[in-house]
RNA sequence: GCGAGAGUGGCGGAAUUGGUAGACGCGCUGGUUUUAGGUACCAGUAUCCAUGAUGUGGGGGUUCGAGUCCCCCCUCUCGCACCA
């Protein structure tokens, strides 16, 4: 055996052990009696390449598997890979390789990268998303959807982006760019699948309130998102037509403020106008190219036309000119506003514009208001508004809401922002939309016993559309109802619908039979604790949590046996960055996990990047922090030999070696159990390691001593570096692998002690510090205070005024000149 | 513009309930070992007119005592951004 600490060897040796011994396995053994618990990771995409912050997010997730490995859970910490999507395609485009071939390729290769960390997967479980054997499922589910209404092709306008070829959910949309390649994407009306996670709004919403674990920035971004709000539906007359114009507004209390009316560029009352108004068709196709997103829009001027009708108010029956405004949505509502300038910023500012009129119908409950000067936007009271004057704002809500809904001419409405989720794809590699279309039956699903649809995966992609177009063995086919030739859906899935569930699959990653066990979700469900990045905030968290509840609502497992939500607990890491922006390829600033561990091993690297941040932050890459890192390391290594020392004749204190050692402990348990600040952790062991360190060992008490804070030391390391642990705990003669320790339990007799050491204040100042029985009262507080020369000096001719002793912490003496 | 969070040494960052500010690490300085460099080890390291004073973005306040609580201001980060 070496004495030299030797990483490559060190952890090849034990990565053997543990997978002969196959100690990382979730037993799914009803007479295993041990508690469950589910670590989960997100699993990544097979890019070919593990970067830092993978690295870091499974540092994250195994410290915390090994921890409630240690301290008696039976741990379900699986990995697997999101294996659809545009990369392959991509990379199969340019290297002229199909895009399997690419992607199971880079998955053996990142499975080698991840195995070389150490880290304590379940791997009996890994699976990937690609296969037909899990795609099947998620093509049934669909089928599932289409059969209760909840999946259904409509015709719409939706988000375009050219260079990727496809469409894109609303959640694909940042800043009016692509999420993947920051291109602008497009409106187009074309005809697309959905899903509808507008059903289930209320219940992602008020969800929200249960996910105690989770930061509440991703609850108050899912919460924004989903975008409810309360008011009215109105339903406004048209001069000289039966139909109605129909808005939905949050004010119903200035119904009666109303001056004119405004709808959206695509509003069919906009379009009708249009038809024999040249100039006003010139100006809707003006704002829909402005719909193209820019980062300014919202300093867009505001502009409109008349469209020469008018609207009949509900309750006065007053005409108001109805205009088109470039600042409404279709998209929202109903495509259509009522304008109340006295009570709205932007209708103000557009009345004030074209020289519309301006009438107040809430007054402040107090004070006056120039509405010559701003819009008055707060509640109030109302005025001229009729048989309603006098009421409160939000009585008025409530009062005027029930007239309309008594004539007729409305009812109360909730709006949600969010809209169905947008959910085929125009792209070859990805999971097929499970739908035959017949010229007789129409859009047929496949039945069950024809699942799954596979996807042929010797295909090339040549960059532009899909080559499924022109697969005919594909496309070709018979229609399951009536037998007679038609043709296949050639769109794929949005590859979120894979990442939506494949936290679920993990707990019966085989089974033929179902796409969850009931069993095994009663088991393993929710994810105790769930580790990945913040930028899935509102896409991959926000569907993940409406396809468990499709999930359960399937039937394939209950609320109580599953759960009504995924994740219990949600930790989400901050980037990694080098030189204070984040590691990318055009900035050639990364810095490669394979180079990292080549040169000081994976404990080392596992180390560092655990201890440089607390988990939720950005964590600066430092070369010169990781060789430190390595130092510590080596430093442990060097103390695993030390017993009884010739020439030492004092022995060291063994009582407050053994207060160190219990008070790391509780502070190492604390953070596991609560925020996860192993940064902290990593500090609090170090500080162990320089006590032990500085500990004399003259005789067997204090070997004995030095011996447990040694264990307990090597024991709290082994979720961060396992194979460092390992070999160090064998060193020493440990009973059993140190991965496999119980974890140390805290010895609170050895917290105590007899004497304590106070900081001695006077006026608030420090000014000396003594050293005293731990239960000593005041009075033998000041004794000691007076009786120390640096402190009394302080006290000479003065008056104490007051006294205020902190037991255990401090001692402050308030003073006045005599 | 709206909302949330954060401002602590040269750097990353610590500080239950208000109770020793700067743990731990990096860097730096000096020393030991080494033929030398590197490694390793030991000691020191907030600032300043230094028996003491000052110090947690700035200014006020509460308190025996404030990084922590309250008010005002500044800066930065993140999220949302015409949502009717």
């Amino acid at each position: 055996m070496s004495d030299r600490y030797e990483a490559q060897n060190i952890e090849q040796k034990w990565q053997q052990k543990w997978a002969s011994a196959n100690i990382d396995a979730a037993s799914d053994d009803p007479s295993d009696t041990r508690p469950n618990y589910y670590c989960l990771v997100m699993f990544p995409y097979p890019s070919g390449n593990l970067h830092m912050g993978h690295v870091r997010n499974y540092c994250l997730g195994d410290a915390v598997a090994r921890y409630k490995r240690m301290k008696g859970f039976n741990v379900l910490h699986p990995i697997g890979w999101d294996a659809f999507g545009l990369p392959a395609e991509n990379a199969a485009v340019k290297h002229h390789r199909p895009p399997a071939e690419w992607t199971y390729a880079n998955i053996d290769q990142m499975r080698e990268q991840l195995k070389r960390l150490g880290l304590s997967y379940d791997w009996s479980r890994e699976s990937a998303t690609c296969r037909p054997e899990y795609y099947r499922w998620e093509q049934w589910m669909f089928t599932r959807l289409m059969e209760k209404g909840l999946a259904y092709q409509a015709e719409a306008e939706v988000n375009w982006c050219d260079p990727c070829h496809t469409v894109l959910a609303n959640e694909q949309v940042v800043d009016g760019v692509c999420w993947r390649c920051d291109t602008p994407v497009v409106r187009k009306n074309l005809k697309q699948w959905f899903i509808r996670i507008t059903d289930y709004a209320e219940e992602l919403l008020t969800g929200l309130d249960t996910l105690t674990g989770w930061p509440e920035k991703v609850v108050g971004m899912q919460r924004n998102w989903i975008g409810k709000s309360s008011g009215a539906e109105v339903s406004f007359g048209i001069e000289g037509s039966d139909e109605t114009l129909d808005i939905f507004t949050t004010r119903p209390d200035t119904l009666m403020g109303v001056t004119y009316m405004a709808v959206a560029a695509g509003h069919p009352l906009a379009q009708k106008a249009a038809e024999d108004n040249p100039e006003l068709a010139t100006f809707l196709e003006e704002c829909s190219k402005v719909s193209t997103k820019e980062a300014d829009i919202a300093l867009m001027e505001k502009k409109g036309m008349p469209l020469g009708i008018h609207a009949v108010h509900p309750v006065s029956g007053e005409k108001i000119p109805v205009w088109v405004a470039n600042f409404v949505l279709m998209s929202y509502g109903t495509g259509a506003v009522m304008s109340v300038p006295a009570h709205d910023e932007r209708d103000y500012d557009f009345a004030r514009k074209y020289d519309l009129p301006i009438k107040q119908v809430i007054r402040p409950a107090e004070g006056d208001w120039d509405i010559e000067t701003a819009a008055y936007t707060d509640a109030g009271v109302l005025i001229h508004s009729l048989e309603f004057d006098g009421l409160a704002s939000s009585d008025a809500k409530q009062a005027i809401t029930s007239w309309l809904s008594e004539h007729g001419r409305g009812s109360e409405r909730v709006q949600y922002r969010l809209r169905d989720w947008l959910v085929s794809r125009q792209r070859y590699w990805g999971t097929p939309i499970p739908v035959v279309h017949c010229k007789d039956c129409g859009e047929v699903a496949v039945p069950d016993d024809q699942l799954p649809v596979e996807l042929p995966t010797h295909l090339q992609p040549t960059g532009g559309a899909s080559p499924l177009n022109e697969c005919d063995e594909f496309r070709y086919t018979n229609c399951p109802e009536c037998g007679k030739a038609a043709e296949r859906e050639l769109d794929t899935f949005d590859t979120f619908m894979e990442s939506s569930w494949y936290m679920n699959r993990y707990t019966s990653p085989r089974n033929e039979e179902v796409m969850v066990d009931a069993e095994a979700m009663n088991r393993w469900a929710p994810v105790d604790q769930y580790i990945g990045g913040v930028e899935h905030a509102v896409l991959h968290l926000l569907y993940a949590r409406f396809y468990h509840k499709l999930m359960r609502d399937a039937g394939l497992f209950t609320s109580e046996k599953g759960g009504d939500e995924p994740f219990k607990n949600l930790l989400t890491q901050g980037m990694v960055l080098k030189d204070g922006t984040k590691m990318s390829k055009s900035k050639g600033n990364t810095v490669d996990p394979k180079a990292i561990i080549e040169r000081f091993g994976a404990d080392t690297a596992r180390l560092f990047t655990l201890f440089a941040a607390p988990p939720e932050k950005e964590l600066e890459w430092n070369d010169a922090g990781v060789e430190g890192a390595y130092r510590f390391l080596k430093r442990v290594w060097r103390l695993l030999d030390r017993k009884i020392e010739n020439g030492v004749k004092d022995s060291g204190d063994i009582s407050a070696l053994r207060r160190a050692i219990h008070s790391t402990i509780q502070r190492v348990s604390h953070a596991f159990e609560h925020g996860f600040a192993f940064n902290v952790v990593i500090a609090a062991l170090m500080e162990l390691t320089n006590s032990l360190q500085a500990f004399a060992i003259a005789d067997e008490q204090d070997e004995a001593a030095y011996r447990e804070g040694l264990e307990a030391l090597i024991t709290m390391l082994a979720p961060f570096v396992p194979h460092f642990a390992c070999e160090a705990g064998e060193r020493v003669g440990m009973d059993r692998m140190a991965v496999e320790q119980s974890w140390p339990e805290v010895d609170a007799s050895a917290l105590v002690s007899h004497e304590v050491t106070l900081v001695v204040q006077v006026q608030g100042k420090k000014r000396g510090e003594i050293t005293i029985a731990r239960d000593a009262d005041q009075d033998a507080a000041m004794a000691a205070a007076q009786a120390d020369a640096g402190i009394s000096k302080w006290l000479d001719g003065m008056q104490t005024v007051k006294v205020i002793l902190v037991p255990g912490r401090l001692l402050n003496i308030v003073v006045k000149p005599a």
